[in-house]
DNA sequence: TACCAGGGCCTTT
DNA sequence: AAAGGCCATGGT
């Protein structure tokens, strides 16, 4: 018996918008460390992306349900986010000529690569590093209680570079974001002063891009590769952290295979979500 | 080169 | 309950 694979689809149903047969699990893209705004609750996962609340669940058929939201903005802003134009299943044909990714893509195949605001994803990962997800959490939080514009029901926007560039260290004091701090306004000052343009950053070549990302101070090659995944829509970039560098010396020898190359960002989570998965055998090897 | 800087979560004791 | 490990980057 062979499964028919059906197309992705999109309809309304009332307030809601339902998809259909997409290659979206939402707890493994929405909880696999790309993303530090989103919260499950009773089953729903909730949180503020590109200036907008959402929650959005799955329904036990599949089917994935973005709640009370117009066809417009999932169109203009759900689509983009969850990277929903993009052919998931291509990829996975692609690096699925290693072994050990398609392995890795039966594990993981649900993630996605979130488009995220490009200032949100640097000043994110700015605050990741030597960090751990519920301290990181916690801080961009309190980031975003303390400076975003409120969007009501409680839900704040991450606040703009040009809103952190006029704050102060001490300002910046009750996120307890330690040495942090100093970096974030970095960031956001030569975000803010047009000095680094970020929507350039998704078409400039790769070497430079990131050059230009590790002008800012705090900004090494791991934050620099993920403000451009994460928030530059750069699915080449492979960022290497200690984990992805220990899970790659153990299934790879090192370097990734050739057939990830154009898609590495999405490989690499794969990998990570597949050596998290199977942590202890790989601690045994 | 080796170490420390904020800090809090996590695992081990 | 307490102690120690961990982490990405910059600075000494």
């Amino acid at each position: 018996m062979t499964a028919v694979k059906e197309r992705p689809s999109v309809r309304q149903e009332g307030a809601d918008i339902v998809l259909s047969s997409a290659r979206l699990v939402l707890a493994d893209t929405l909880d696999c460390g790309q993303a530090f705004r989103w919260e499950n609750r009773l089953g729903r996962w909730c949180g503020v992306a590109m200036g907008r609340a959402l929650c959005v669940y799955e329904r036990p058929n599949g089917d994935i349900v973005f709640a009370d939201t117009s066809p417009e903005i999932f169109d203009s802003v759900w689509r983009p986010y969850f990277d929903l134009d993009r052919d998931y299943e291509a990829v996975i044909e692609a690096v699925s000529q290693d072994p050990v990714l398609k392995r890795a893509a039966g594990f993981a195949g649900g993630i996605r690569i979130l488009r995220q605001d490009p200032w949100e994803a640097l000043c994110s990962f700015i605050i990741s590093q030597n960090n751990n997800i519920p301290r990181i959490k916690g801080i961009i939080s309190r980031l975003c209680e303390g400076f975003g514009e409120p969007l009501g029901g409680g839900n704040f926007a991450f606040p703009s570079a040009q809103t952190v560039a006029a704050l102060t260290v001490d300002d910046l004091a009750p996120l307890r974001s330690g040495f942090r701090a100093k970096y974030i306004l970095d960031a956001a000052c030569r975000v803010a002063s047009g000095e680094i343009e970020l929507d350039a950053l998704s078409s400039a070549p790769l070497d430079s891009a990131r050059a230009e990302l590790m002008r800012i101070k705090g900004v090494g090659p791991k934050v620099a590769d993920c403000a451009l995944l994460f928030g530059c829509g750069r699915i080449e970039c492979f960022p290497v952290d200690v984990w992805i560098g220990r899970a790659m010396k153990t299934l790879f020898d090192g370097s990734l295979p050739e057939c990830a190359a154009p898609f590495a960002g999405i490989a690499q989570q794969y990998i990570f979500h597949y050596a998290r998965m199977t942590k202890l055998q790989i601690e045994d090897l």
